[in-house]
Order: C-alpha cells, then sequence, then structure tokens
DNA sequence: TCACGCATGTAATCCGTTACATGATTCC
DNA sequence: GGAATCATGTAACGGATTACATGCGTGA
C-alpha cells in the first residue's frame, strides 16, 4: 500500500491541509494515484497517530479550523523505507478483456461499441496528453527536476494510453471480422 | 465488480468446481483477472444464493464431495446485463510512478534499480509472451473464436507490458543523467 | 435564494489479502 | 516417510467506495 508515502511525498515539499492534499489527489497526482478525501483524511489521522506527521490548528474567522499537516523525522524515515522496498505492479483486473472473454458465449456487438468508445475517448486524451506536454515541459531547454519527474509521470500516461489504443484497435478489427462471419 | 461475471462466463463454458475454477484463474485468466481461491469460493456461495448457479455434490471414495457448479438462466441474465455495462479501466493506482515522485525529496539510486529491474523483467516477460503466441496461434492460418479471443487476451499483455518497457527505459536514462549532474 | 465550493468528518459495506485449518492422495 | 497437490473452507484485518452529515462563504 502506498497512500501514505504519496501523502508523505506531499508534505515533503510543503505543509497543507487534508483539502489541499485531496486537491492534488484530483490534479496533479490523478495520473499515478486515486484517492478519495474521505481516505486521505483518514490516512492523515492514522499518521498522526503514528508520528509521522503533525499539525497545527489555523482558526478562520466564521469558518471551521484549517488543520495543517506537516511531515516529522519519523515520516521522512517511513517514507524513506518504503521507497527502497520494490514496487508491485497491479494485480491484472482487467474489465475490456473479462467482456472480451464473454463474447464466446455472448453476442460480441455491445464489446464492439465499448471498443469503439475506448478508442474515441483515448484519442482524446492523447491529444490531450500531448498539448500538456508541449505546454508544461516542451519550450524550455533546461527543466527543474521536479518538472521532470513529473513530465516522466504524464509520459507514464501517455505510454499506456497507447497501449490501450493499439489493443483497443486490434480488438476492433477483429470482432469487425467475426460479426461478418457470423 | 466483474469477479462474479469472469466465474459466470467460465461457467457457461462449462461445469466446474471451485477447485477447477481456481486454476483457471491461475492459467488462463491470469492474465485478465486475479483472485484468490477463497474469493472463488465465496463468490460461488453468493451466487448461488442469488440463484445465478447451482450445484451437485459428486460423492467421492476416501475423498470430500466435490461441489459441481453450473450456470442456471438467471445467471446467464445477470452475465448479459453486465455484459452490455461500460467497462471501467482500473483507477490510477502506479507504486513505479509514486516512488518516482519521492525523486524529488529523495535519492534516486534505489529508483535507478527499481527501474533496470522492470526493464530485465519486462525483456524476459516480453519474451515469454512471443513463445506462447506462436506457439499457440501462429501456425495454423484459421484459428477458433476461442482462440482468437484468448489472443486477443494475450495481446492485452503484450502491449501492455511493451508500455512498460518504453516508459522504463526513457526513466533509466532521464534518471542516469539525473544521478550524473548530482 | 439556491446552488456550488470550501473544509471536515462518521458510518456501512464490500472487496482483497493473509493466515489458519483439515484430511486424503500421489509423487519422489 | 515427507512434500506437494486435491478440495474445501473459516476468521481477521485493512483498504476502497458510497452514503450521510454539517456549516460557512460566494457568485448567479
Amino acid at each position: 500500500m502506498s497512500l501514505p508515502h504519496v501523502i508523505l511525498t506531499v508534505l515533503s515539499n510543503c505543509e497543507a491541509t487534508g483539502y489541499d492534499i485531496t486537491k492534488a489527489f484530483s490534479t496533479t497526482i490523478s495520473n499515478v494515484w486515486k484517492a478519495s478525501h474521505q481516505q486521505v483524511y483518514r490516512e492523515l489521522t492514522k499518521l498522526a497517530e503514528r508520528g509521522a506527521v503533525t499539525y497545527r490548528l489555523e482558526p478562520q474567522v466564521g469558518k471551521p479550523d484549517r488543520k495543517v499537516y506537516a511531515i516529522t523525522p519519523v515520516g521522512t524515515e517511513v517514507l524513506e523505507a518504503w521507497f527502497i522496498q520494490a514496487p508491485k505492479l497491479a494485480p491484472p483486473r482487467d474489465e475490456y478483456v473479462a467482456r472480451l472473454l464473454s463474447c464466446e458465449v455472448l453476442d460480441p456487438t455491445p464489446m464492439l461499441e465499448h471498443i469503439n468508445n475506448l478508442i474515441a475517448e483515448s484519442q482524446q486524451l492523447l491529444n490531450h496528453y500531448a498539448l500538456l506536454e508541449q505546454r508544461d515541459y516542451g519550450q524550455s531547454t533546461s527543466l527543474t527536476q521536479q518538472q521532470r519527474l513529473m513530465r516522466l509521470a504524464l509520459r507514464r500516461s501517455i505510454h499506456q494510453r497507447r497501449a490501450w489504443m493499439a489493443w483497443a484497435q486490434e480488438v476492433r478489427d477483429e470482432l469487425t471480422m467475426l460479426a461478418a462471419s457470423a
């Protein structure tokens, strides 16, 4: 499990509230790790119990207090211990291929629609990614370290989505033939 | 959630015991969906409660009874209803990219090792996949429908792994430069 | 004034993982 | 004789999802 460590990484850069971190999960980190605000708040509570983070209350007029979290030395150790462990790939759970297997016993027509939608969505996303890459990392010759890392995260999404695209096109061709011969 | 539907798909082809299905999950379906035997047994119990599957007991001499499961018409309806729903991609939870983000605040050397391991493993797996594809689908000019579908499942794994490979190589180059300049 | 965003949670349920358990058979 | 495999589970824990809940400020 890496959710607490992603949170600790965010806090290594700067202090943040639960809300700030949730925002990060829905913007910059959204391609890397998915987490709901409930998960974030619960994890922050647990990390505070373990002494990996601390927080100070910032009173606000007419609003509930902000809890501003910061990483502790213990938290840094936790992060380092996790960092040197070998990463694991997510176990395969693929709804597209699962449905594809059902085509042996069911009419494949709906599957062809799903695949066409996947192709269309993927094309749009890839266009979007290309724009992002150009806009954020394409101009200057020298990028900061942070920019290089974020660019590699984006590259991951691009490679992954291209793989979906290429596969979906193979499936479309195969299913089209299959539907024609039936 | 698709676990029950993958099970129903298996049972649409032929009757099977919990053990048979578990074996399928660790062989033919292993690239598509991961499930432990405990999950399979629990899911079979639930499907039987919903009336989507039935089972008959096959007594055996000196062994515990075999429960041989079969899909029911209700089960087929459940499967069809799921089949026409739009598949969802797995939410992003990527331990490699997560660790990559930490490289901003931690020494990237361990990450470079992780990435080199990923490249080596991926190369081996891709070789293995190539052999499988050739052996199982490369010879005859006309494949059965079942074979075509299984081949597309394999193609998915190949595309996915190639994407990992290409990305990992980009990361390796970038991290090597980064380590050299530090 | 009504909806949306900010900011913060609790509760229930489900899914996945790990560990524990049993008792026979078959292969080395 | 011991290890692995067949076949079947229960129990406990933790993570993820969904729903429910509050209460203020801001813009249409």
